[in-house]
DNA sequence: GCCCGTTTCTTGACTCATTCAAGATTTCGC
DNA sequence: GCGAAATCTTGAATGAGTCAAGAAACGGGC
């Protein structure tokens, strides 16, 4: 993807098109599952001085705009990646925080459906499979 | 349940018994998905003097021994419940954060076989529904 | 292409849940 | 009861994230 992909999307999505947003947008979609520290070096690659804030304030605009979802696994700061409306899951490992994407087993959201909702109306079914990963594994073994 | 149950518990878990960790055990109990400050208060109804510190110590220990649970929907602080072991998941009020319990619509464990597991060794799903609770749906007619 | 109202960005201070550290106290097997 | 090890108290520190005020940039309309 490039600069000219982002501010279609951007535009697609009535955001107004700023430098920030755009490096922002291309941050995340390289780098999936990074903090937003990791994003804010990314962006100071290509906008270097960038403040933190307007960071923040592109990343959330983006979320909410549905181009970018963020998750934030117990225990972890927050993550954003590219990925959204696909109905995919991430699988997370409980000694080093590594995150990797799983597709949904069942076809299209399968789990929405809760046995009794207790009168929410739901909108999203988020899933996290806790884990270790293979170097972990790798290295528990070595021990 | 009394403190002799607590206790009971604790000495089941190889914990030592402590005054700090029966109150948080306690108060946990008493109050589902409760965030650490409400826990701190309400162990203090019983012992005025805890610090916070043996509070988030003892909510660390009584965790990883498997008594309590501990939840953090993104955008919350870490909540804490003493229903663990039994397969059941949560819905999440976007507007209010109030949190309800969903036992699992598929039996048991139906979530943990994901697609491809990118070779981690899964034991756990966690699902979270995020959606409005009843009350916000109420008010957000009301405007 | 330029103007202007609105949105977004910069700067810098601040909040607050959680963690860290050192020393005092408590627990529990013996 | 005794002593080693775990736990608790006290108090300071960390750090992701937020708030606020003014400056700059975006983009619809001319």
């Amino acid at each position: 993807m490039g600069n000219a992909d982002y501010e279609q999307l951007l535009r697609g999505a009535s955001l107004r098109v700023t430098r920030p947003r755009v490096a922002v947008l291309g941050a995340v979609t390289e780098h999936a599952h990074a903090d937003t520290e990791t994003i804010l070096g990314a962006v100071r690659e290509r906008l270097p001085d960038v403040s933190h804030q307007a960071v923040y304030d592109s990343l959330a605009a983006l979320s909410a705009a549905g181009i970018v979802r963020r998750i934030q696994p117990s225990g972890s700061v927050a993550r954003y990646e590219t990925r959204v409306g696909d109905n995919h899951h991430h699988v997370v490992c409980r000694s080093c925080g590594r995150i990797s994407d799983v597709d949904c087993a069942v076809g299209h959201a399968p789990c929405l459906t809760a046995s009794d909702d207790n009168g929410f109306v739901v909108d999203e079914a988020e899933i996290i499979y806790w884990g270790t990963c293979p170097q972990c594994q790798a290295a528990q073994l070595e021990n």
